[in-house]
DNA sequence: GTTTGATGTTGACGGGATACACATGAGCCT
DNA sequence: AGGCTCATGTGTATCCCGTCAACATCAAAC
């Protein structure tokens, strides 16, 4: 019934020896050309040279496994923004840096952006690390510590300049029936708006 | 090969009569129920007792429904939007109205609004109506007439105010890893933001 | 009353997710 | 050394889904 010998084809081991991360790589390379699109088990696992049934031995389920890429894609977000940071010193330039980096992201990387915010069944095992949200709450509380913000709002101040980036990020990214005109002072003029509605509002 | 008399089972007429518009309202139901994980072909022909083939009469692909769907779900969002503009008279009040109900949306039918702004391979034949845009960027021209926005502004004004409630709205719908604390003063402020971003830029 | 075209049905094929049984091989125990 | 064990892969099978080609039904046009 089972072949007695396995022909090991083009594989130079039985074994992988680092299937997991292997699969995140491709699954990033992946969400990086076309979005959710490919990010199935079968497909992958034909990309890393392994049998669909392998991927079952580091992920529970299919959907698990696009769980974890939709992380990875959340944290190279996170990631651009800390670098897009490390320049500025100035609190409302690091406040614009962030949010500037952000609608970038999903204007240069539409496909790991869609990822990132896929709605997926499964829920990842860790936190984000280095977490976005984590990130754009410290540029408030910097604007808390100059002053700028009162502490009690900063709760009301961050829902406020996350949904203007993400919504932002959204419309413009991708294909969307409401797709907005996109270009540097449009995006100069919203993140000017956004300062205004973050600093101005309790005067 | 094939069977000489077809048993009709538990249908009443070999012909549905109106597929086309029960595959779209079984599919609004699917979708408020569950979002888009239950929007194939099989399981809504299923669901109107027909076979999956004869969905293919109506729509060239399972895409192409999906995104007619998706448009329905559109289309709905804008006239519960148009509903909640009918009592206003007030410009500013309207023009809040307009983003509370945006945002209501998103929060209370999580799936139609998950399926609105799905990532589709098909696009609509038709344009949305009514359309969301639309009654948006109407509340903006209005603000023009009175003079709480200059002409000039129109545009960057809407991309502000649309970005706001739909990215507050995305981020509180549905499982999101980064989902804000929701409440009406949470919501009430947000509004509050935007009505200034919009009106006190330009000063 | 026949023809015809719109609309449905069957059956088949290809592909994806995943359950179960089996294979491989590196490291540990004796 | 020689063998055991367990993590990790493979093979095969099953079920479901999307879609093609061929055939069936029926109402309306002629």
């Amino acid at each position: 019934m089972y072949p007695v010998n396995i022909k090991l084809m083009n594989k130079k081991t039985y074994h992988h020896g680092n299937l997991e991360e292997a699969l995140l790589t491709v699954g990033m390379k992946e969400a990086k050309a076309s979005g959710f699109r490919n990010l199935g088990v079968t497909h992958l696992a034909k990309m890393v040279g392994v049998t669909p049934m392998a991927v079952y031995r580091h992920f529970p389920s299919g959907e698990n496994l696009k769980a974890a890429i939709s992380q990875q894609a959340r944290e190279e977000l996170a990631r651009r923004m800390l670098e897009a940071l490390e320049n500025e010193e100035d609190v409302k330039r690091k406040f614009m840096a962030t949010g500037r980096e952000y609608i970038r992201f999903g204007l240069e990387e539409p496909g790991l952006f869609a990822v990132a915010f896929i709605d997926c069944d499964a829920s990842p095992q860790r936190e984000d690390n280095p977490s976005a949200r984590a990130i754009l709450h410290d540029a408030i509380l910097d604007l808390c510590n100059e002053g700028l913000v009162k502490p009690a709002e900063l709760e009301s101040v961050a829902n406020f300049a996350w949904s203007i980036v993400h919504g932002f990020a959204m419309l413009a990214s991708g294909n969307n029936p409401f797709r907005p005109e996109i270009s540097p002072s449009v995006i100069e003029n919203l993140l000017e708006r956004s300062w205004l509605g973050v600093t101005q509002f309790s005067k």
